[in-house]
DNA sequence: GCCGAAGTGGAACGTATGTTATACAACGCT
DNA sequence: AGCGTTGTATAACATACGTTCCACTTCGGC
């Protein structure tokens, strides 16, 4: 085994750049050339560590949601910090997220049509909402069975409101984004 | 003037076939020729009636647009109905309405880096924002600039479960987004 | 010290795409 | 009837893309 490099990082390096790619100039825009040069490698490589667009795509995708599932490790124990946290990380009020979010309608356009793609993009969901469920059982909010449609309604507002704040930043701004968030908590509470 | 072909129906016809392609295959899928072949014409055709391809996608998304608007002529005086109506129709409940969805997912897609498109994507929000708020006010839920907030939250919830919806249609059927949004209307008159 | 595998760059290939050009058919007008 | 305009089809064009291939470098192991 020669030349020791880190594959895992070089992967990380690489779906990055594509990430930055699609958030700046969409989905149109990630070339293999252009994804290669923005991680300031050639092709060659690129194919080396994916091995075709398919997979660099996915794998893209993928290492998005899992940067936005390592910010769940939240140091406060309590449930509900955990529960606003959770939801405002799926909210787009700074770049990083915003990316987050332009990888994922990249990748929903491109998973129509695509099984293994669209199966990807609906299983991330079911996690996040899974996630979501647990987080409404810890803070007491609603037990069992009854956490899910809890938990579904406080996703649905923070989707929509993301997805509205991605192309309308001007009438979105971080602070009205994360007001609805905690309007949508507190009817939250009163109503059960 | 020879020829007499009504130049809008070709186009509507040519833009239908450019949605249809993009529900069933993706963004990627609707290429000159096969927009051209689903419609049963010839690329000649096509560009004769688009400029270009960006035409060809703009027209599309704001046809699907208009398609969707014009299933708001509601017969039924009840500004209430026509709130819930207007909502439904954001829904993917059919085939439709799941059509145009995809659209503008792939139009979304494809409006990153790109400002023109962005804008239109921008502000068909925007009126369909104003459109509701305007039935809030009229079903009494809310008066003046009140009723923006609670028109916004009624569009959020809906438009999150419309991007579950699409990639998890099992887990959403029909009548569990219809629940959702009766909910949702439901707790607004509550709340209010 | 040399061999072979891992990594890298860069060019080459085949192809599919958007676009343009051209030839022909259909029809109104004088 | 002949002309000009509109609509349509087909083909050609240039290009950009994903992919493949090959030469070169860099190391660890025998």
């Amino acid at each position: 085994m020669p030349r020791f490099v880190d594959v895992e990082e070089r992967r990380d390096e690489l779906t990055a750049a594509a990430a930055r790619l699609i958030a700046r100039a969409g989905i149109g825009a990630a070339t293999m050339r252009d994804v290669a040069a923005e991680a300031g490698l050639s092709t060659g490589s690129l194919t080396h560590y994916f091995a075709d667009k398919r997979e660099l795509l996915l794998c893209t995708f993928q290492a998005s949601l899992s940067g936005r599932r390592s910010l769940r490790t939240a140091r406060d124990p309590d449930p509900a910090v955990q529960l606003r946290s959770t939801l405002e990380g799926a909210l787009p009020v700074d770049d990083d997220r915003r990316r987050h979010w332009m990888v994922t309608v990249a990748f929903c356009a491109q998973a129509a049509g695509d099984d293994e793609l669209a199966t990807a993009q609906r299983d991330a969901y079911r996690e996040f909402r899974d996630h979501v469920t647990r987080l409404v059982q810890r803070c007491g909010i609603a037990d069992g069975d009854e956490a899910v449609p809890v938990a579904e309604r406080l996703i649905t507002q923070v989707d929509g409101v993301a997805i509205q704040a991605l192309f309308d930043p001007e009438s979105w701004p971080a602070d009205r984004q994360l007001a609805v968030l905690d309007q949508a908590l507190g009817t939250i509470h009163v109503t059960d």
